[in-house]
DNA sequence: AACATATGTAAATGGCGCTAACTTGACAAG
DNA sequence: CTTGTCAAGTTAGCGCCATTTACATATGTT
C-alpha cells in the first residue's frame, strides 16, 4: 500500500512534495496572471500543485502571504527589466531614462495582473515588509539613473525629486493604460510618444 | 399577526422595504469605505439593510453590479469636486487647472476605497457601460478646462493631449499617494507642491 | 532501531454568492 | 369587497472557499 499509482501521479510517488512552496508560488502566479488576483483561489493552486487544500498552511501564513511573495518577486522582475532597458543606452543619457519609463509601462501591460497586485490592490499587502523592501530596491535604480543624468547634464534640481516626478508620470500612464481609460477618453493615443515627448520637460526642474 | 414588533424594527413594519435598492447601495458604499472593496461582502450589506441575503437579487444582477453602481457614482462625485475646484478660480487660469489636479488627489486620499474601485480593481467593472460613461463625462470637464487655458494663453498644442498629460501625472500621484509608495521612497514629499511645480511644464507643449 | 520534526492528508467549520421555490403585500379590475 | 396579478420580499439549500484540528508519513539524528 506504499505506492498508490493514482495518487502518485502529480508528485512522483513521494508523500512529501519536496518543493511545495515554490510549486505553490508558481501555480498561484500562473492563476493570478490568468484570472486576476481577485478571482484567484488558493484551492485552485492546490489542485494544480496536486496537494490538499491544507498543505499551503505549512508554508504560508494565509492566502495573502502567497500573494505578497508574488508581488515581491514582481518588483524584482520589474527592477530587472528596467535596468536592462537603461543599460541598453549610454550612461546618464535621456534615452536611457526614456527607455526605463517605457519598460515600466511595458511591464504593466505585459504582466498586468502582477502589476495590479504590486500596486494598491490589497492594502494589507503593502504592510508586508518584503514588499516594501523590494519596492524600495526597485526605485533605487530609478534614482541612480536620474542622478547620472543630472550629473552629466548639469541639472541643478534635486535628483530624487526629479526621479519622483518621472515615476509619477510613468506610473500614471501605466495605470491608465491597463485600465483602458485612454481608450475611453483619448482613443488611439500613442502612449510611447507621449512619454518620450514629456520626459525632457519633466527632467528640466 | 400583521405587526411583528421585532422584525419591523429595521423597516417600519413593511414586508416590502420600498427603497431597498438605494438602501443597499448606501450600506455597500459604507462597507466598501470601511473595509475596502475586496473585503466587502454582500451578506454584510444585507445585514445592515435588514433584509435577507437573497433580497439584493431583485435589484442587482450580482455582487459586481452593486459595485459598478458605486463606482459610477464615484465618478459623478469626483467630477463634481473637480468642477467646484475649477470654478473657485478665474476661467482659463493655471490656478484653476492646478486646483483641479489637487482636487483629484484629494478625492483619492479622502475616498480611497471608492477611488480604487473606480480604477482598475476589477477588470469586469470596466466593461460596464455605466462606469465608462461616467468616466468619460468626468474627463470632459478636464478637457474643457484645459482648452480654456490654451485659448487664453495662446498654447499651440492639442488641448486634448495636454489634458491627457496632466491627467496622467495627477493620476499617478493619486495612486502612489494612496498606496503609500512615496512614504517608502521619498518620505515627507509634499505632493501638493510637486503638482503645483510640475503643472506649468506639463502645460507648455 | 527509535524518536523528533517537518510536511503531508482528511475531515470539519463557518462564511459567502447565488438560485429555486414559496409568501406577502399593493394595486387594479370586476 | 373580492379576486387576481405582479413586484419584492423570505427560507432553504447548493457548491465553493479559507482556515483549523487531528492524524499520518517521511526524513534525519542519535
Amino acid at each position: 500500500m506504499t505506492a498508490d499509482p493514482i495518487k502518485s501521479m502529480p508528485r512522483k510517488g513521494n508523500y512529501h512534495h519536496g518543493e511545495l512552496r515554490e510549486a505553490l508560488i508558481a501555480a498561484a502566479r500562473q492563476l493570478v496572471i490568468e484570472r486576476g488576483a481577485e478571482h484567484f483561489s488558493l484551492a485552485d493552486a492546490c489542485r494544480v500543485a496536486g496537494v490538499s487544500t491544507a498543505a499551503p498552511y505549512r508554508h504560508f501564513r494565509d492566502k495573502d502571504e502567497i500573494l505578497e511573495e508574488i508581488a515581491a518577486r514582481g518588483f524584482d522582475l520589474m527592477a530587472e527589466r528596467s535596468m536592462q532597458a537603461v543599460l541598453a543606452h549610454s550612461p546618464g543619457s535621456i534615452e536611457g531614462i526614456i527607455a526605463m519609463g517605457l519598460a515600466y509601462v511595458r511591464f504593466a501591460t505585459q504582466e498586468t495582473a502582477i502589476f495590479r497586485l504590486m500596486f494598491g490592490q490589497n492594502p494589507t499587502l503593502k504592510e508586508a515588509v518584503a514588499v516594501r523592501d523590494q519596492g524600495h530596491a526597485c526605485f533605487a535604480g530609478v534614482i541612480a539613473t536620474v542622478e547620472a543624468y543630472c550629473a552629466r547634464h548639469g541639472v541643478e534640481g534635486d535628483a530624487r525629486l526629479i526621479a519622483v516626478k518621472l515615476w509619477t508620470f510613468v506610473h500614471g500612464a501605466a495605470c491608465l493604460v491597463i485600465d483602458g481609460e485612454y481608450d475611453v477618453v483619448a482613443p488611439g493615443l500613442d502612449v510611447t510618444a507621449m512619454i518620450t515627448a514629456s520626459a525632457p520637460g519633466l527632467l528640466r526642474s
